[in-house]
DNA sequence: GCGCATTGGTGACAAAGTCACCGACAGCGC
DNA sequence: GCGCTGTCGGTGACTTTGTCACCAATGCGC
């Protein structure tokens, strides 16, 4: 029966609703959806994909590790968008320190590398959804490197734990993990932590920290 | 006189080689060479480009600036490559606080916008061309985050040193150009040439250094 | 209870960046 | 020649960040 086939993840990408009727029905017939567990590893040491993933739901963190063993978070993709990495890996054959892991259960689509060719080809739509997601992953580098380079880190810091906690008052990370969202290290959080603590700008407790004074914190966020 | 289209640039670009007669054509009619002066913004600081730029000979500097003044350089266009950040602003409309700037004179042929898009539509090659370009640019970042997150300043310092001194023993830079050129400062720079010369590894002059004992700068620059 | 891994705290130190200031040098006009 | 000026580099004192080694508290399985 070819004529039943799910288009409906379709409505996920606002970038592809303008896809005329024949593309559409093209992508959708040659990729198939897929679903993968939290913590799974997407591409990155000697796992290389053979599909382009678009993200339906969950999200999936990007990083890089040292030799050392120091880590640091490049950007996260969520769901609408596409794994510009994936991408790389299978058009340049690169091999090097980065890995895409699923942060949460994902949802995705997988579109082979043939069709992916053949979508840009075809149509200018997606060639622009592709191009804008290279674009914006890019700018996403440049911002890490103007952090990682001239930022402070106790303003950096304060930035983290508001993204952190969202509406809540709560963060739920170990230090060593916040370091490594930002490539330093869990001497240093612990004791950046402790000084707002001293603040009474927050409470620590073990694997958990509670925010109590988020106006003085979001201050510190954004001082240049 | 339609039949004398200047195709000898495309000698330039190996991997444009494989080109059909016909894409190849279409290409080098629609586009035409400029030449740029040295230190010429070709995009950033308000300057947006309407066209994509391969180069053909010269090379342009990629950096970033920080609002407090620091800088650092994101990758540099050399001959043979296509610059990917004018293609991002082009289509993506992005503002942010990168710029490219000439380094040298600049032979470069500009593509504009509207046969980009087509030569993607027709050309496989072409395609592959410009994906290659973005990774490797992708790569280039991926490089300079884990350099400033994770590397000791003499290692990175040493490495300048002999990439600037090339074949020869003198680097022709002040202290505030290395400093930019990988994101850190004057002073810091300073201290640790002096440190350096006092190993005899080279000797200062204004504006001028000239490596004494290249094995023991390239011994550290090859620690990990 | 005991053993064990994870998490966080601490001191001493090293590396890197900041700030303020100074002097040496080169180019220029006179 | 002289003095003026801007660039370049040197320096001390200090802060921030990272490193190393070690320890204490917590939570979990047995």
């Amino acid at each position: 029966m070819p004529n039943v086939i799910d288009k409906d993840w379709i409505a996920a990408f606002p970038a592809l609703q303008a896809l005329d009727e024949a593309d559409l029905h093209r992508l959708a017939a040659g990729s198939h959806r897929l679903g993968l567990p939290a913590k799974r590893t997407i591409f990155g040491a000697g796992t290389a994909p053979d599909h382009h993933l678009l993200l339906l739901s969950g999200n999936v963190r990007v990083q890089q590790i040292a030799e050392n063993g120091r880590e640091i978070v490049l950007y996260r993709v969520s769901a609408g968008e596409s794994c510009v990495m994936t991408t790389a890996f299978l058009l340049a054959g690169l091999e090097h320190h980065a890995e895409g892991i699923a942060e949460t259960a994902v949802e995705a689509v997988a579109v082979p590398r043939t069709l992916f060719d053949d979508m840009l080809a075809r149509s200018a739509v997606f060639r622009r959804f592709v191009f804008d997601t290279y674009s914006r992953r890019m700018t996403d580098l440049f911002l890490v490197i103007e952090e990682v380079a001239f930022r402070r880190l106790d303003i950096r810091l304060a930035q983290l734990l508001l993204r952190r906690a969202g509406d809540s008052k709560h963060v739920h990370s170990t230090h060593q993990q916040l370091a490594t969202e930002f490539g330093s290290t869990r001497e240093v959080v612990s004791r950046q932590l402790q000084e707002f603590q001293r603040r009474d700008w927050l409470r620590l407790g073990r694997g958990e920290i509670s925010l109590l004074d988020t106006a003085a914190i979001r201050a510190l966020a954004e001082t240049q």
